[in-house]
DNA sequence: GAATTTAATGAACGATGATTCATATGAACG
DNA sequence: CGTTCATATGAATCATCGTTCATTAAATTC
């Protein structure tokens, strides 16, 4: 027997884009239930019948936005014999995904204390810094990187790409692929004088 | 006539250093004024003899935290002649000092959009990225730094290390000396096989 | 040691917000 | 139509929180 909607509801995923809108620009906690279902066009008891309560909304909103983030890590754990262009997919790749995910990441950090972030966090943590330790490690096999310590540094690229999305989330500025640019240039070639 | 506290009232100082607590660890929203007061031993009511409201605590609470901030552009207004040297210490200070204030900058991360915070962020940005630039430009007129975009480079330093800031405010990862180490190697030398 | 001043208390107030539920409404089916 | 069912509503409920204020009490003054 098929369940009919009988007056056409709004379906959950115009709510989680409206809730989403809401909570980056306003913060969870600022955020009422009301002012989502008013901006849904909704009362606050339809919102009820589809979430159990605001929290498992807000897990939901964040499960539906987070249902691609795979791609950030399959589409690099090959390892591919050009280290060098792989550093620069990935890290436009992964860019272009922070940029267009910035509500997203405008809620992961200003609620980063939240519980059921941290293994998220971790996870995603871990995923990426496998991925840029494991190109560092085949660009020093290959000769086209120095020999260094590919944790460490794995970790400081990290950092800066996670810094350059922050200038755009919270300082508001920058530009995705001028960014992307810049920060590949530093990190291949650094500012002395003797780099290529 | 002086006002002699009667009954040896709690300062201030105790009172803003449990909010920095709280307020850092549980966020601005979530934390209340009977926790705040519970924390350092009084009353709500006399946490209303010293701040008018919530809001204006927090305000305090910043100001007396950042009252010292002038350090950190003052000390490197100064163009110095060993440019190499002058980006070491600034990154050295200014990741230091972004690690010794974490709580701080949990909150300014955390609550960056509450209106106030605005200018803060922006002046902040501004004299920071001046500083870096300066030594950028000295550093490629001396024939030690190559030629760039300073403008850009200054910005991809500043973004890097704020991500550093990050890896340790959100992931809860790093220890400053080994990050400052790390982070200027990075910017220095790059990653590429033809680096110093 | 009474009077006065200063500071502390915490119950009470008013506002707000998450959640529930009694009621209403429209569609489907006979 | 009338019955049934799924859905929507929004006032009522319950809890929490910022803020106030009547009351208490210590310290100081005379």
């Amino acid at each position: 027997m098929k369940k009919v909607p009988q007056r056409a509801g709004a379906p959950k995923s115009k709510i989680l884009k409206a809730a989403l809108d809401l909570f980056s620009s306003g913060g969870y906690s600022e955020t009422t239930m009301s002012e989502i279902a008013r901006s849904v066009g909704l009362s606050v008891g339809a919102l009820y019948l589809r979430f159990r309560s605001k929290e498992e909304l807000c897990l939901e909103l964040i499960r539906d936005q987070t249902n691609d983030s795979d791609e950030l890590t399959d589409r690099f754990r090959k390892p591919g014999d050009d280290p060098l262009q792989a550093l620069r997919d990935y890290m436009d790749f992964s860019l272009e995904y922070a940029f267009k995910k910035k509500q997203l990441l405008s809620i992961f950090i200003r609620e980063f204390r939240l519980p059921f972030m941290v293994p998220l966090r971790k996870k995603f943590l871990a995923s990426q810094h496998k991925i840029i330790k494991d190109i560092l490690a085949a660009g020093t096999a290959k000769g086209i990187f120095r020999p260094m310590d590919h944790d460490d540094v794995a970790l400081m690229i990290f950092a800066s790409m996670r810094g350059a999305v922050l200038l755009k989330i919270v300082f508001g500025i920058g530009d995705v692929k001028k960014i992307s640019d810049s920060l590949f240039q530093l990190v291949i070639c650094g500012i002395g004088k003797d780099s290529k």
